[in-house]
Order: C-alpha cells, then structure tokens, then sequence
DNA sequence: ACCGTAGGAGAACGCTCGTTCTCACGTCAA
DNA sequence: TTGACGTGAGAACGAGCGTTCTCCTACGGT
C-alpha cells in the first residue's frame, strides 16, 4: 500500500470515527484496526493525533462545500439557489449517520483547548458565510439578508444533530422563503 | 461547611470549570482545588464526575431559564416579548467568560458518549422551544413561527460562541422582527 | 545468496485522571 | 477520658491512551 492510499484509508477511517463517536473517544489504536494502516504508517502520515484531526476536518470542508456549492448550482435562478441550500441541508440531515456539524461538535470538544481547531471551525463557518453572502449578492438582495440566512442554517444544523431528525431545515426554508418574499 | 455549602461550592467551580474549559480537560481533582472541596466529599455528593456534570447542566438550565423568563415578562406587549428573548440573547453572549451555549457545547463532548447527557441537553432545547411557543401562541401566530425563532435563536447562539461576538443576536432579532412584520 | 531498508504487529513507556485508600486529627457522646 | 466517627490532605491504584520501541519478516539491488 504506498503512501498515498494509506493516508486516505486512515482520513477516511478517521473520519467515519470521529465523526460517529467524537475525537477524543476514539483512540489511534481504533484508527488503526478500522483502516488498516499501522500505527507506525500513522506517526508517519500524522506525526500527532491533532494533525490527523486538522487534516480530518480540512478534507470535510473541502468536500461539504463543494458538495453543497454542486447541489446549489444546479438552480438557475438566484432565488431558488437559495434556497436549494436548505434543501440539501435536508438531505444532509437524513443522511444515516448524520450527528450534526461536524464542525460545531469538533469545537464543543476542542474549542477550548485546541486555538487550531478552534481556528479550522472559525475558517469552515466563515467560509459558509461567504458563499451565503455570494448567492444572496447574485439575487440582488441586501448583505444583511445573508447573516440571517447563515443563522438559519446553523440553528438548522444545531437541531437536527440533537434531535436526529432533518425536520429543522424544512423550517429554516419556510423561514428563507419569507426572508425573501418580505425582502 | 455543611454539606448545601459544599454543594454549592462544588457546583460553582464545576460550572465555572466545566463551561470556561470543557468538561473533558477538567480534572476532579481541578474542581476540588477551585471549590475548596475535598474529593472525599465531593464523591459523597457526587459519587463519579458524571452525575457532576448532570447536576451542573441540570442547575445551569434552571437559571438559564428562570433568567430568560424574568427578562421577557417585564415586556407587556406579545410582540416585544418575543423580541425581547433575542434582547436577552444579546446581553448573554456579551458577558464577561461567555463561551458559547453550555447545552451544545456539551453535546459536542459527550453526546455521543453519554446518553444521559443528549438527554439533558434535549430537553433543554425542548424546553426553550416550549417556551417560544408560548410566547408565540400568546402573540396569536401560528405555531411554525416558534420554529423558526427557536432555529434563529439556536444559529445565534452557535455563531456567537464560535466567533465570540453579540452581534449574531442583533441580526436574529432582526430577522424575527421581519418575520413577525411579515406574518 | 546477502545485506540494508521498510514495514507490520504489538509490547512497552509515560502521563493523565477517575476513583479509592491511608492516616492523622478533631469532635462529640457516654 | 475514651473510642467511634467524620473529615481533610494527599498518596496510591488502575485504566486508558498517545507515542515510541523492539523484533521479526519481506523484499530489492548487487
């Protein structure tokens, strides 16, 4: 197995672990047994347990916005791109093995000891913002439009980790689309 | 020190503790030192750190509430009172230490390892959202839009601890009072 | 065939931390 | 006074885990 393949089975095994039972329940060992990669690889590939976290994180943030970015695209009008971001919000939520932002739980975890993690989640949400604002520019609505977008999707987010249902981005959208039409 | 005293030190500097760093990277032996409590009593009142950290979300949420409520009640009109929970928000995340909410932050940690914790936190948020129903009700609008405040209060809350800003209450209280303008 | 290197399995190390134990001291009832 | 008891200070214990080390095997170049 050359470097390349062992680093992505150990990502996409650390992945699936820390995002199922949170960071610091999960040990290297267990990253170990579910990849298939030797510890001795991992020390290697990560030289700590918390590069292998930032780089957990950093290759979800590539992949979710672009996914979420592909979804939104498809919809021509700037209105209905909007709202497709909820839409796929939803889909996100009813996705098996959804538990919430992986984000948001990274930083409940390791927002206070860790000012990296701290800083990917801060980077990952701003970024979030910005795309928002993006969309909201390109329908010629007010800035502050996206903020309360942005408040939406996250409460969305929040709630559908705890209450395990992707019920919270239906209301979101309702709440955009008269965001929208009020506006 | 009787033991209500001991309690109630113990509790302090487990709140304290427990929401400023995370209840991962608090020791009990970090609560004895801040509370003056020996572990011998501490395990008395609290025989393992779990029931510890459910007292201290469990108390916490008895005065999150009963705050938020008497700040509310002092608005006569539906409207504003309604308005006046995301007033309230805003006075919150500018406290002095204000590190997110303790609920999600907690889910984040242990939700995924503790049931007893997601349950705690569930019925925290299940309460809050009962409480804007309330108010909802009492301003006689359909009850989606306490959904829709509750996910514009919840994306404050979140957005406000990651970035350490009171700002996000501003925008949600905006985007209520659109909301309520609109229905 | 031989040696040097890389890699795997897993033991070992060291630290943290939840929890319990030891021991000395003060208190109060008889 | 005495002895049982509660308490505090902190040592001790044991588990978990991040990280490193040992040892052994396999293989590639000469």
């Amino acid at each position: 197995m050359d470097s390349a393949l062992a680093r992505e089975r150990a990502l996409d095994a650390a992945e699936e672990l820390f995002y199922g039972r949170g960071v610091q329940s999960v040990g290297m060992d267990d990253v170990r047994g579910t990849s298939g990669v030797s510890l001795k690889r991992l020390y290697q590939l990560f030289p700590a347990k918390e590069l292998l976290v930032e780089a957990y994180l950093e290759r979800r943030d590539t992949r979710w916005r672009g996914r979420l970015a592909e979804y939104a695209e498809r919809h021509g009008e700037p209105d209905e791109r909007i709202l497709a971001v909820f839409d796929w919000l939803g889909m996100w939520f009813a996705e098996p093995g959804f538990r919430g932002c992986a984000w948001l739980n990274a930083y409940g975890e390791l927002g206070a000891t860790s000012e990296r993690v701290a800083g990917q989640v801060r980077a990952h949400k701003r970024a979030f913002r910005e795309y928002l604002g993006a969309l909201v520019a390109a329908a010629e609505r007010p800035d502050a439009l996206a903020g309360q977008l942005f408040l939406l999707a996250e409460g969305a987010m929040v709630t559908a980790g705890v209450t395990r249902s992707a019920e919270p981005a239906a209301e979101a959208r309702e709440a955009a689309r008269r965001l929208l039409e009020a506006g």
